[in-house]
DNA sequence: AGTCATAGATACAAGCTTGTATCTATGGGG
DNA sequence: CCCCATAGATACAAGCTTGTATCTATGACT
């Protein structure tokens, strides 16, 4: 078959393919597979499936268990408040950068056509496609920053977000349209440059969805 | 040894040990467990750790795999909002009958005597023992309703809760004295007949210390 | 005291998987 | 066009576990 420059090796395939069935939920954590069973549902060897597995280990996405299987690493309860006071703290970081250095209009753009977008799905009630231009959305906010590094880091945090995201967003249709309400209240923050509403609302956007980051053990409270 | 009435089961024993073993989340979720091993830590044979594997798998706590091992069930993402508004919807709904029908003397008491116990853990920063008076606080509540059954339901929620508590509950000694001051709020509210006043603040001191219940796919939102 | 039933111990067979070694195919470089 | 290296296929050995059958010990009942 036709392929773009090079061929992807059938490790690298299998690693795609099973860190995508991890991710989206097909897999749940706790899940026990095997090298044969992976590989019968990509249509290679077992040889490139080993190696899959053993990357997808070091990522903390999978437990390798000689002789009797490799098991679906689960989130742990208390990582959905890690993750989200992370994204709290880069996207508040974000905010006021922003409100020092303005928003450039290339971004502005994007963030408008992003929620264009959102409003179209959210009529046509695509949870999934929303939830991927939701996220976008968000990423654009830390890149439109300029942090580069932050805008790195803040992807690491989107396949640990995707697997909590599955199950914390199981949102009726309607809901959509309020998430895109929120968005445009953040995007309008932005642009007045007030960062301390802005992270006023986020808290409360972000805590409607996934629930409240200042839980037990956090050091602020 | 001498044992009152009749001595547990080797199985029975099997069983207990294992299921303390995962609620105390020392065998957390995603655990790859065997009979042998269990059956070792018991000392007992693969017999009676067999049937407690059964058994375990029936409550949910384990799954079985043929010539593979045993997974521990880990505890779905959303679950802790789940149990949490069950907490909620039955906590208050024992707040709004209190409210019509008064506090009995015996239950006050119990509740002033689990709060002295509260101050002196937390002087201690015995986090453990202190989740459990913490517990049976919120249990005394119900059960000072008078309804057998959202007794007898609230104590169903006790081992979800507690595998979830592990994690979520991580907290510095010191918040344990703020736990209890809330504690106290909410007797208060009890005494005084204001189930409303009780409500807010059960909903701030269980978003507090789990998250909020109120997270996506809600439908009250 | 004897008998019977049941819980549990134990040993061996069987299933499921990985680990390892060998072979093959393919692509790149000379 | 040939050679070499590497990725991957395949087959067999080995590890880890459960499934099953048999035996034993203990307690209860007569």
């Amino acid at each position: 078959m036709a392929d773009p420059a090079k061929r992807p090796s059938a490790a690298h395939t299998a690693y795609a393919v099973t860190k995508e069935l991890i991710l989206s939920g097909e897999l749940p954590g706790g899940s026990l597979i095997s090298e044969g069973e992976i590989a019968e549902r990509v249509r290679v060897s077992r040889t490139p499936v080993r190696e899959a597995f053993l990357r997808l280990e070091s990522e903390e996405l999978l437990a390798l268990h000689p002789k009797r299987g490799a098991v679906v690493v689960p989130v742990p309860p208390g990582e959905a408040a890690d993750v989200l006071e992370l994204r709290l703290a880069l996207e508040r970081s974000a905010a006021e950068r922003i409100a020092r250095i303005g928003l450039r209009g290339d971004h502005h753009e994007r963030m408008r056509e992003l929620l264009r977008r959102q409003r179209a799905l959210a009529e046509a009630a695509d949870i999934g496609r929303f939830a991927d231009a939701d996220e976008a959305f968000h990423r654009c906010i830390v890149e439109a920053s300029g942090n580069r590094l932050a805008g790195r880091f803040y992807a690491t945090l989107g396949d640990r977000q995707r697997r909590m995201s599955i199950t914390a967003l199981r949102p009726r249709p309607e809901r959509l349209s309020l998430l895109a309400d929120e968005h445009e209240a953040l995007l309008r923050h932005l642009l007045d440059g007030d960062s301390a509403a802005f992270a006023s609302a986020l808290l409360g956007h972000l805590t409607a969805t996934h629930g409240s980051p200042y839980a037990a053990g956090r050091d602020d409270r």
